[in-house]
Parts: structure tokens; C-alpha cells; sequence
DNA sequence: CGAAATTTGTTCGTATGTATA
DNA sequence: TTATACATACGAACAAATTTC
């Protein structure tokens, strides 16, 4: 095995079992005197706590650990499980952003309106346990709304609808993939870069109808989430 | 900005533009000749590539560029959506494994037997176009489909029970998360570890009836597949 | 089949730049 | 301002994997 591997290896148990998130390594000229190796094999080792997500580099400043990554978090059984259908619709969310815009090129293929149509944004913000959990951004094709969903502030989202405009709305269709969050993402919901989110797409309809309503894209970190499906 | 991350960006927009998936790049010397720099700074260059998943590194060979990854296909709308329901069910895949295993407590439990008995895991391997796209654990409850399950070598192999067993899975429940890959994945996947993997896990039901008949357990590359559920 | 050439992977050394305390 | 720590870049050498002859 490389040098810089084994280095990584018995780097990451030291951090395991002896620093908590916020501690800072030993500077890299330091690690490079203990371990007896030149600084750029220390930085190569370093480079693969970085990239696990258990690091993060700050430029004259040092490495510090991070709260623990997407790994440790799941194996210990810990993580949070969500219905893939309870997007919109469940009752803690806060509003981040609620404005009227014109409809993308993507957003309005989606919902099914011309482009540059005006359409309502809505951007909600989901933790639990007070920990950032998904942003979600709602889009909704019927301008008619907004009179009523600008005053929407919290709670749930589809059981507001549901209950100031009298429209229930159903799932059409789910779209999932995942992606290494963006640094913007990742100072929103608090993860380091390494962690993935899951971007959750979906197409809502008016019930009974073949009417699209709503599309909706969220933004959730994985490292606590599975998303669940009961066919 | 630093030399690396110009060189890089050119180099992206080469690859983009006049390169197609399983072109070679030219050799790290070639490109630091070219780009009058050490071979090392290309390396680092050539980093950036890889951790974006344009490219592959691959020692002794070359830098393969792959089909287009996350954020060039996403935008693009082109890239490869799977349906969900469709694991086990895909005609390409081939198999890794096949063997009589006892029972971990999860899988147990996900197959509702008791702990130690006897079960058949079938370790199966998809690729498209030449690509790796996943890496799924099939398990299967009843023993008595061993004789003829061991035959199975490639193909759809939900046809393949249904064909020489005469039974019908349907999807009971799928579970998706997502993770960073590890190492060994990485290998089998051909990723970067800088790319997350879909986990998605799936219990089968015998048709009509509400006995468990299989789990399983993928790892789907996550830069270019895209989950789809229709509802 | 085996040796040589090619290409990426690792490590050292040295130097200088940039951000932070 | 100075010292510290990380960031970038050059050069040299050898190791490991693959291809070519």
C-alpha cells in the first residue's frame, strides 16, 4: 500500500477515537516530521480525509474535523426515514422565499406552461430536531394563487391549498437522483461538501384531473434520509 | 487563478466539445508539454476532471473521457432515466456471483426468515454502453429455487423465475439513499469517490400473496441515472 | 511468451505564493 | 509586521499497470 494510504488509515482512526468536530489537526509540517515523510505525502493523506468528508482545509488556518460524515452516520442506524410522498406535505417547514417569477425554460416544460410565463415560487426550508433537513422550491402554474399562497408561512403546504383553495393535490410522478452538494447547499443545510443530496423532483396534479398544479424540487441531505416507497 | 485551474477549465471545454465518451485524453506528458507546465500541475488539472466524473484515470493506460456526468447531462436533459421498479427486471446484466449463503440479521429480517437459514444470494452487474451502471445483490428466501437459480447467468432475471419457476414478483416496498462510494465500490463502478451512489432497496412479494420472495440490494452510480416513479 | 516502451502513480526535494492569527 | 499554515509549481526519480513489439 502507498505511503500516503497508511498514513490516511491510521489519520482516520486518531480522528475517530481521539478529536471531536471543531479540533484541528497537527499542522501538515508537523504530521510530515512525525510521520517521516515529506509534507506533500502528509497533504496526499490529508486529501483523503477531505474527500471522505471528515476534514476541511482552511488556507492558514489548519484542517479541522468535521461532525461525522455520511458513513459513520449510517451505519449507525441512526438516520431518519421519509415517505417520498410527504414532500409538501408535512406540517414543519418554514418559508424561505415567496415571490412570483417568470417560469423557466426547464420549469415550464415541466409544468407544462409556456416559457416566461409568470408562475409562483415558493421556497421552504425543513429541519428536524433542529437540524437542516431538505429546501425545497415549490412552483406553481396557476397565478390565480398567489393572492392566497403569498400569505402561506409555515406548516404544510399542500394541507394549506387544500384548505384556503379548496384543491387537493396528488403525486404524479417522483424523480430522484443524487448529487454532491453545491458549496451554497452546503452552508443552507449545514453538511460538508462530501455529503450527497438527494434532489427529489416531483410533478403534482389536481385530483381527479389531468391538470399539473405544482412541481416541486427539494434539496435533502442524505446522510439522515431514506426515502421510502410502498408499492 | 491558479495555472491548474485554467488548464482544467480548457481542458473541460476540449472534452465537452470535441471528445465523445471512450476517447483517450493525450498523455499527461503531452498535455504538459503542451500547456508548458509540470506534468504534475497537469495531474492536478486533470483532477479537477476526474473529480467532476468527466474522466477516468486509469494507471498504465490513460484518461478515458466518460459519457457525460451529473451536471453536463442533468442540464442537458439526455441522461439515462431508470425506472425503479425496474431492478431485477433489466435484460443486461450479468452475474458476479451466485451462491447458497446463510442469512445476516438484516437480510432476515428484510425477508421475514429467521436468522441462519439458508437463503440464495445472486450478485448481479449492469452496465450500458460499455459503462457500469450498477452493482445489485439479489436474496432470495426459499432454497428450493436454488437448483434452478444457479443456473442463471445473464438476462432479466425476473423473467427468469418466471419463466423456469412459473412465479411473478411484484415490488413490495423500495427504500433509496444515497452515499459516497467506497473504495471497493468505486473500483467495481469505475468512479471517482467523489460521486455518490444510489443504495436502493427492494423487497418482492410472490404475485397475489403477501409472501416475501426477495431482496434486493443495489448500488447505482448516481452521475448518471436518474430514478423515475410514476404513481 | 517476454522485453521494451508508454502511461499513470507515488515520493522526495525545493521554492514561492496566499491566507490567517 | 511577523510567524504560521496551507496552496501552488517546478524538477527528478522510481514504481506499477498496460500496451506494443
Amino acid at each position: 500500500m502507498a505511503v500516503y494510504m497508511s498514513i490516511a488509515k491510521e489519520l482516520e482512526s486518531e480522528v475517530l477515537r481521539d478529536y471531536r468536530p471543531g479540533d484541528y489537526l497537527p499542522s501538515e509540517s508537523t504530521l510530515a516530521g512525525r510521520f517521516a515523510v515529506n509534507r506533500h505525502t502528509v497533504r496526499r493523506a490529508v486529501d483523503e480525509l477531505v474527500s471522505q468528508g471528515l476534514v476541511l482545509r482552511q488556507q492558514g488556518k489548519g484542517n479541522m474535523v468535521l461532525s461525522r460524515p455520511a458513513d459513520y452516520l449510517l451505519h449507525s442506524g441512526a438516520h431518519y426515514t421519509a415517505n417520498v410522498l410527504e414532500q409538501g406535505s408535512l406540517p414543519r417547514c418554514e418559508v424561505l422565499q415567496s415571490r412570483a417569477i417568470k417560469a423557466s425554460e426547464r420549469i415550464a416544460e415541466r409544468l407544462g406552461v409556456s416559457c416566461d410565463s409568470k408562475i409562483i415560487h415558493i421556497r421552504t426550508f425543513r429541519r428536524t430536531d433542529g437540524v437542516p433537513r431538505a429546501l425545497i422550491d415549490h412552483y406553481f402554474a396557476d397565478m390565480s394563487w398567489w393572492p392566497v399562497l403569498k400569505h402561506f408561512k409555515c406548516g404544510s403546504l399542500h394541507a394549506f391549498i387544500n384548505k384556503e383553495i379548496g384543491i387537493q393535490l396528488v403525486r404524479k410522478q417522483t424523480r430522484v437522483r443524487a448529487q454532491i452538494a453545491s458549496p451554497e447547499l452546503c452552508r443552507q443545510l449545514q453538511i460538508n461538501h462530501s455529503i450527497p443530496v438527494l434532489k427529489i423532483n416531483t410533478i403534482n396534479l389536481i385530483k381527479d384531473t389531468q391538470i399539473v398544479a405544482e412541481h416541486s424540487c427539494s434539496n435533502t441531505r442524505s446522510d439522515f434520509v431514506e426515502l421510502v416507497m410502498e408499492h
